[in-house]
DNA sequence: CCTAATAATTAGGTATACCTAAATCATGGA
DNA sequence: TCCATGATTTAGGTATACCTAATTATTAGG
């Protein structure tokens, strides 16, 4: 046998290819490719595709898996990352609501807590924060039922220079950019003027009613998702 | 390599490895002999062999091997042991102080959980707390820097019929078993006279001034720890 | 329509942490 | 003292989840 857990085929590892999958996959699941799987996965492309025939050839698959043609979740597959998802924006807002961690060391302690946390564990920080919707990083929290409202929000990197929007979410995916953002005055609910793109440094905006512009790096921006202000 | 985190050599069986030769060795660190450890981790006696040859063969060695002899803790391993018992003790107050588990499930979760907490975490929930120093089976709470003071209790299994004594600690070894006892008002605290023993059905025992007496098994007795009663 | 480049898979290996079965050690009683 | 018995270790294997190197598909450009 081995690390004794893993033998339930609820792994740790395979609980990160089922997340990667599910949000490479986008909002219309789309097939993902073994070499996108590797590169989020920080993995050997080929360890992906022994992974994936394994997830495909268990007693219930939790994925589909076409050679050569990437990969899509099956619905045990979806229901297990939703899971999983729902476990870390949770424990993210736990960990900042209850337990005051700065906004960005939250994401590191929630990436390993997701996959060892029981489902009582779940329901009673759930019930101790009031079922949020809404985690800190302003991503929404999965229910129960693994159903998720879809973000209408879209990146800082598609809108239109010159507009004004609302901060609908600031990715966790790096905590050292999330502490400079953070700096900025840049986190969920902020307004946020986008004054100009340019090809090399990026974006200029500026935050609230301020006049003080700033620029963004093109990898900065995108980690950023808006919608439309109110005004 | 292989299941990620423990390439660190902090692994999960690693740290139950570590627990139960402390756990076994007693407060006076005695040798721990394979099979008493095999029996306590419910694995195979080679296997237990293994680990100690690899834990005693390792750039700073966690534990004292000598073939056919046994096993202490190093002073690193006693550190890392002594560490993970502080984890499980706090995380098993928190459960039950901050989120209402009830006792007899606190330490299933704590057995995973304790394993894959961060330093901040730790200093959190431990803050939260008030820093504890007994946790809610009467245990006591090493602190950060490694100390635990002495249990000067004595098991049940060990004291003169006819005495009356408050309960220190119920240990959580078993969750059932926790339960049946905390139905009957077995709980850190109470007061418990001892009527007598017998070597069939075990201990006659009665909680507070009540004259009802009933009977414990002797496992469940050796669960129970007591000192002498203050009046 | 063919081929070169890229993507993906297969083949063969490593380390962890288990296991069973077969040695070997250590000891206590005759 | 000697050896039988139980404790312990060694030998040889399994599954997970990685890796590199070699091979095979796919697809896009000429």
């Amino acid at each position: 046998m081995s690390p004794r857990r893993p033998a339930n085929s609820n792994s740790e590892s395979v609980d990160n290819y089922l997340k990667a999958i599910l949000s490479l996959g986008g909002p219309e699941h789309r097939r993902v490719t073994s070499t996108s799987l590797a590169g989020h996965l920080g993995v050997a492309p080929a360890s992906v595709t022994n992974m994936l025939q394994k997830l495909a050839a268990a007693p219930v698959p939790l994925v589909e898996y076409e050679r050569h043609r990437g990969v899509l979740l099956s619905a045990a597959g979806k229901r297990r990352a939703l899971e999983i998802v729902r476990h870390h924006r949770l424990i993210e807002t736990f960990l900042y609501e209850v337990l005051d961690y700065p906004i960005e060391e939250v994401h590191e302690e929630a990436e390993r807590l997701e996959h060892f946390i029981s489902e009582r564990f779940e329901e009673r920080i759930a019930a101790k924060l009031g079922h949020p919707r809404i985690d800190p990083h302003g991503h929404s929290i999965p229910t129960m039922e693994g159903e998720m409202t879809e973000q209408n929000s879209v990146p800082l990197t598609e809108v239109l220079p010159g507009g004004t929007f609302v901060i609908d979410s600031v990715s966790d995916r790096d905590a050292h950019t999330l502490k400079q953002l953070k700096a900025s005055g840049i986190k969920p609910g902020a307004q946020l003027r986008v004054r100009k793109k340019t090809p090399l440094e990026g974006y200029s905006v500026s935050i609230g009613r301020s006049s003080r512009a700033f620029n963004l790096s093109r990898e900065a921006a995108g980690d950023i998702r808006l919608v439309p202000s109110a005004k």
